[in-house]
DNA sequence: TTGAAAGCGTTACCAG
DNA sequence: CTGGTAACGCTTTCAA
């Protein structure tokens, strides 16, 4: 409980010298300097962040705000902003959003209205118009991971690119009936803006491939059960079973991997399957996929994030990773 | 930007009045309150968190230490708390503590010691002793879910028996050998408590069952991956196989049955499989396991907190939950 | 029932 | 290079 005046006391100088001392702002000799830091020490002085909030109107806090934490992306993502505001000595307040909740109404209305942080994280959003509003209202640097917009900054993956890539490697392959699995309005939850933007780039390559009689896209949750039950389905009837998949995500594809084998249905020589992401358990599948890195991005969230604090005037970047593609073995060449 | 003062103004009385009137605490007449009220409104005010903390001594804010954000159980306990915590307008600020990392120690060493907080729960943390030591230094009431030691108050699902009784299950369906699959030292991750609570769950089981010559841990990653990996070596290896698995949790029991399946290992005809947890694929996968519903330990832990916050006095509370056993079909009795 | 004023623990400005 | 002092925005006695 020792305060900085106790620190002053101790060090035999007044609570603005010990002040600079500790903050390391302004002129202080470095004997005294020395000095203030010992008092510090053997007081075991910790500053009161409220006190320092109140004082320079910064909070030392990072916000962040995701609609699941339970997400291998979303886990990711935030595994990477924390580790990374841990070395810049910052807090982070998460904020768990849920699409359609009463909880996020508040989240939106009262908690980040109090604005106890210095600047905003948002993690695949996807917010809606009012709550764009209530964003921007907040007059916080605000950057996303994942989303659209030109309000904030974005960190992301150029999705359409990965997609079409995904799709790209199994027309070249020798494909031609390939479905897109995953994402789109299933019970309530909203067509996500990246699993629209997968969608379109899978489209875009089959149109482009002469392919548009077979495109399909078959909704699921984006989840592994979900891939695992509308891949099942899908699967089951042996006509109109397509030779190739391009899932919305690797949590999907494993789903469909899964109902696969559980068909006895081979992969990839009866089923070539693709996701996007390099999941966790993409190895262990051995799931051909394209790879994105959500803790690099969460980390480059943070640093872009700090330079629009540190310089609120800095223009908003928009920060495109590239997908790198890695075959492993749930992809072939269609057996004749 | 609306002060308390600019409220106090608007309404025409003292900031005073304007305090009493907006937290409800001490006499104000019923018409100056709605008078405030409307004045509040109108200006869009908003407490600042710091000057309140730094006036009250309280930061209206409560801290998680978790080692891992991104397994199941701990993002679901996450969600369960911060859930609990929005509706009582408290913030929630995470720190995601892995073991044996440098930011672990910055964590206990700087972070927790700045007390941005009115009360912590610790997540399966596990502290060695000296951190255990700063735990209690901080001063400030803390709640653990999962975890031993006598400091603290505990939630937690009674792995013990939970372990025997998904033991014993197997024993009543004819099974003698049954191995334990999962936890223990390995890659320098130590061995968690809970998991060496469950395999002294098993152990008991057997040994009242006279099936000590049986017994047999099989350590692995406590991940889906590393369950498939170990399960992989177990099965592969015809003779000396198991015709029951405990695994430590879902994940890895998840993990054997994949593993099985490629091994052509009919479950459960051929083996039977039992885990901890109910874990969110535990149902596609057919899973007979123990539930426990982190969710509900998430929110015990706040209201625990919350009690302990507003009453110092309160004396340590140790919160054991009963696992449901619910039967799917992994287990059966052996084939003869 | 209300208001004035004294903190809460820092930082930052302005003299010295 | 250092010290006094006024903020920072709110709560909380203490009087009135």
């Amino acid at each position: 409980m020792a305060g900085i005046a106790d620190v002053a006391a101790r060090a035999g100088v007044s609570k603005a010298t010990a002040s600079r001392a500790l903050s390391g702002s302004g002129y202080v000799s470095e004997d005294t300097r020395v000095r203030v830091r010992a008092a510090a020490e053997a007081l075991g002085y910790v500053p009161s962040a409220g006190a320092v909030g109140l004082a320079t109107g910064r909070t030392q806090n990072i916000g962040v705000v995701m609609p699941y934490v339970n997400r291998w992306f979303f886990a990711e993502v935030l595994e990477g902003i924390q580790q990374t505001l841990l070395t810049h000595g910052l807090d982070l307040t998460l904020y768990d959003a849920k699409p359609g909740t009463t909880g996020r109404a508040r989240i939106f209305g009262d908690f980040l209205a109090r604005k106890r942080f210095d600047g905003l994280i948002a993690v695949g959003l996807d917010p809606a118009d009012h709550e764009l509003d209530q964003l921007t209202q907040i007059g916080r640097p605000i950057v996303s991971v994942v989303g659209a917009g030109d309000q904030a900054s974005i960190v992301a993956v150029d999705d359409d690119s990965a997609a079409r890539r995904a799709t790209q490697h199994l027309i070249t392959l020798g494909h031609t009936d390939i479905a897109f699995l995953g994402g789109g309005d299933r019970g309530g939850t909203q067509w996500a803006h990246v699993d629209q933007q997968r969608l379109a780039g899978y489209r875009r390559s089959m149109e482009e491939a002469g392919l548009a009689e077979f495109e399909r896209h078959i909704a699921s949750d984006v989840t592994l059960p979900g891939g695992y039950a509308v891949a099942a389905d899908l699967l089951g009837d042996t006509r109109g079973r397509p030779t190739g998949i391009v899932a919305v995500c690797d949590e999907v594809a494993i789903g469909a991997i899964i109902a696969a084998r559980r068909l006895g249905i081979a992969v990839p020589s009866a089923l070539s399957i693709v996701g996007i992401d390099d999941h966790e358990f993409a190895e262990m599948f051995s799931l051909t996929t394209l790879q994105q890195i959500p803790r690099e991005q969460g980390a480059a969230a943070v640093e872009l994030l700090l330079a629009e604090i540190a310089d609120p005037a800095r223009p908003r970047t928009r920060e495109l990773m590239h997908a790198r593609m890695i075959v492993r073995t749930s992809t072939a060449s269609p057996s004749v």
